[in-house]
DNA sequence: CGCGTCGTTGATATGATTCAAACGGTGTGG
DNA sequence: CCACACCGTTTGAATCATATCAACGACGCG
């Protein structure tokens, strides 16, 4: 795909229809695409925040605690916004799950306070709401949670972004991470992620083909490991 | 303090100075002043997002995961922003520790997109921004630490952000949570909390006077108690 | 002064990590 | 085409950290 199919993908799914043309012009011109290979990594000013519009694969977003250790913030699919915060206590960086076709766009190109891109700005701010939202929920989930709550949680949530990939509500969909990254993702270690896949097997719950496949065959089952309880008054 | 200091206070602290007259008075017209006592809770329009400026006092943001079971997301004290979530997944709420004067504002307030109001706009998007980054770290710290690293960590976030309650560097701070808020929010038992307090004051490195007040002594060895490296590139 | 709440400390249990080995696919060279 | 090595995954056994259960102590309040 290329710079105009991609950024136009963008913008219809993503930006408002009421943006006016010098708006999303000067947005387009300040946008550029990147294709990243399977493991390959963003490189983006540091200086910066920026946000990242996943177009095509899927992408994680890690943040490096210790060297050779990092702890996976968010996973993103095609057509998911990500917010990349500049270089903080952490050092934030994108990477390709598989490869990928990613719109690059500098957090500053919303933040023009110029009538024309106010829009822009909303756009912007609702985009942070919503990662700022999916980051309580995945603290509430590290904080919690046991492993095999942790790991149910996750894979209903996959099982839910993903719903496009299987046409009929029945078919299995391909994992695009490593139950290592999976691992680093949940605060777990490879080897407990893996026993509770086979226990969630032996439950009946999920089944997997390989190491990638699955299938959720008892959502219901599953959200009640995940302990979904509703919100209390 | 009546609404007029408070909103000052607030404008003073946070909004830009090349806002128009109009946006403020705009954005004052929908703000609202709330005295919480100790433990008193917020009540909001569960269906919008707010922003809540903290005038003094301290407060928790807390979210019900289950009936009784809560996960505390934020603190904050006073000059600080919180950004209240609409009831998603969990349902949050805003509760004083310590007697508090807050400022509520509607997130649609900063949202209007017209002309005047782009800069108040940007506020919102650095402010949802800051949130963003402060739950991304939470949930790092959450995820890949230990009981006395998570400990340390959030007695050194403290410290510095309460800062400015110490006239001198060396004069102690007083808690305004209690052992178990820190637990709920570290995801630990309150317990656990007990015994690194314990084990943080026999190695020297912080002191403490009946059940709030802390003096961190040693920021140094705190700081490599937690665990801070700087993050690899 | 007595009571209740919060905090501390100790003993034990549980669940995740760690260390270690075996398994299964995939790609390479003989 | 098969043997082999490699990488990610799975499984098992032992260890360790935190949770749980329980008792006690300290402080604030009526």
């Amino acid at each position: 795909m290329n710079f105009p199919d991609l950024f136009d993908r963008f913008a219809d799914r993503v930006l408002p229809a009421n943006l006016t043309d010098a708006a999303i012009l000067q947005l387009r011109h300040e946008a550029y695409a990147e294709d990243l290979p399977a493991g390959g990594r963003l490189h983006l000013d540091d200086d910066r925040s920026h946000f990242i519009f996943v177009g095509s694969g899927a992408t994680k977003l890690a943040a490096f605690v210790s060297t050779e250790r990092e702890q996976i913030v968010a996973f993103d699919f095609a057509g998911d916004i990500v917010h990349v915060p500049p270089r903080g206590r952490y050092n934030f960086a994108l990477t390709a799950l598989t490869p990928a076709e990613v719109l690059v766009m500098p957090a500053d190109s919303f933040l023009r306070t110029t009538p024309e891109s106010c829009a822009l700005l909303k756009v912007a701010t609702e985009e942070t709401a919503r990662a700022l939202s999916a980051s309580r929920e995945n603290a509430i989930t590290l904080g919690r949670r046991s492993a095999r709550e942790r790991l149910a949680c996750f894979l209903l949530d996959v099982w839910a972004r993903m719903a496009d990939q299987r046409k009929t509500g029945e078919e299995a969909i391909v994992l695009p991470m490593s139950r290592g990254e999976i691992a680093e993702s949940l605060g777990l270690t490879i080897e407990t992620v893996s026993r509770q896949f086979s226990e969630l097997r032996e439950l009946g719950l999920i089944e997997t083909c390989g190491r990638s496949l699955l299938r959720v065959v008892n959502p219901e089952g599953l959200s009640r490991c995940a302990g979904q309880v509703a919100a209390a008054a």
